[in-house]
DNA sequence: GGCAATCTTGACAGAGTCGCTAAGGATTGT
DNA sequence: ACAATCCTTAGCGACTCTGTCAAGATTGCC
């Protein structure tokens, strides 16, 4: 229903898999991004599971994306990990109690409208630009260091 | 945390006073909107608390909105309710144990600015807004019946 | 004043989820 | 063979969600 550590969790792995390049065992993630191992080891099952990673076992295994970065989104990885994203239910169309002011509610317009919004964010998001973000905010922060040094010298 | 169940009642029971434009008794909402009597005194217990509404005492009593409804937002009602909302922790201030990475994470950035958002549609929709929203709905369902009569006859 | 309507408070409880631990088995590369 | 790694199942403590139950206090109205 909502959004929850597993979710994330699942999103920081994925994103340390693509700055890896290459397969990345869940004992490396788990020092890596500070995730208990079996927590993270029940969260690469279900991605597995859903086709998002492929599995390499064996001494330098690991897991990989089974797609490429740019293919995959938050919103997919969280639909996997945490379930749909929802803020209400009465206007989900599996919702068997058909209310009969469905077509005259402000409240359920109002949070059909805003589910709407989060997911689109969610889904318009890929680990490449996820990626592309971090190493935007690395560039900001180097470049803030330099200033401070001009400062200093 | 999240947006439950008791913070979408409180803000459906709150639009049912500004409809009725007069004290509403708890009885009568929960008959309005279908929703436990017991739970709603608990949920109107906490608007009160919090000073969003009034209640008037005895016979013909019921609660009132303390303020005008343009002036009470949908984010405040869930906040007081169900808590604020977060999708991740650890880009508040309140959250103790400072990451390191804290500069250059593109996860805990992604969170917070979807956060942001989602509050900020919440925080700018007022009860009045959503009752301009409902009158809005029922003429457009009000002009459809119209045409099918049209079609009809 | 008496009565009924209404608000007020607090305890509690069943179900489910979250976050995580534990234990062991299966598979593969070297 | 052996070690690294994945894979599966089970359980568990804390918490939240969604209410229910039971009284008590206050007020309006006749």
């Amino acid at each position: 229903m909502a959004i929850s550590t597993r979710g994330r969790y699942g999103v920081r792995a994925l994103l340390a898999i693509v700055k890896a390049n290459g397969p990345l065992s869940t004992a490396h993630i788990s020092k890596l991004e500070d995730i208990s191992l079996p927590y993270l080891e029940q969260i690469f099952n279900k991605l597995k599971r859903a086709g998002i990673v492929r599995a390499k076992r064996g001494a330098q295994g690991g897991y990989l994306l089974s797609r490429s970065a740019d293919t995959i989104s938050v919103g997919e990885i969280i639909g996997i990990l945490d379930g749909p994203v929802k803020f209400s239910q009465c206007h989900h169309p599996d919702h068997e109690e058909e209310c009969e002011k469905r077509d005259i509610c402000a409240s359920r317009r109002f949070w059909s409208d805003l589910e709407n919004d989060v997911n689109s964010k969610l889904h318009k998001t890929s680990l490449q630009d996820l990626k592309n973000i971090e190493t935007g905010l690395i560039e900001k922060v180097q470049a803030h260091d330099g200033e401070t040094n001009l400062l200093r010298s």
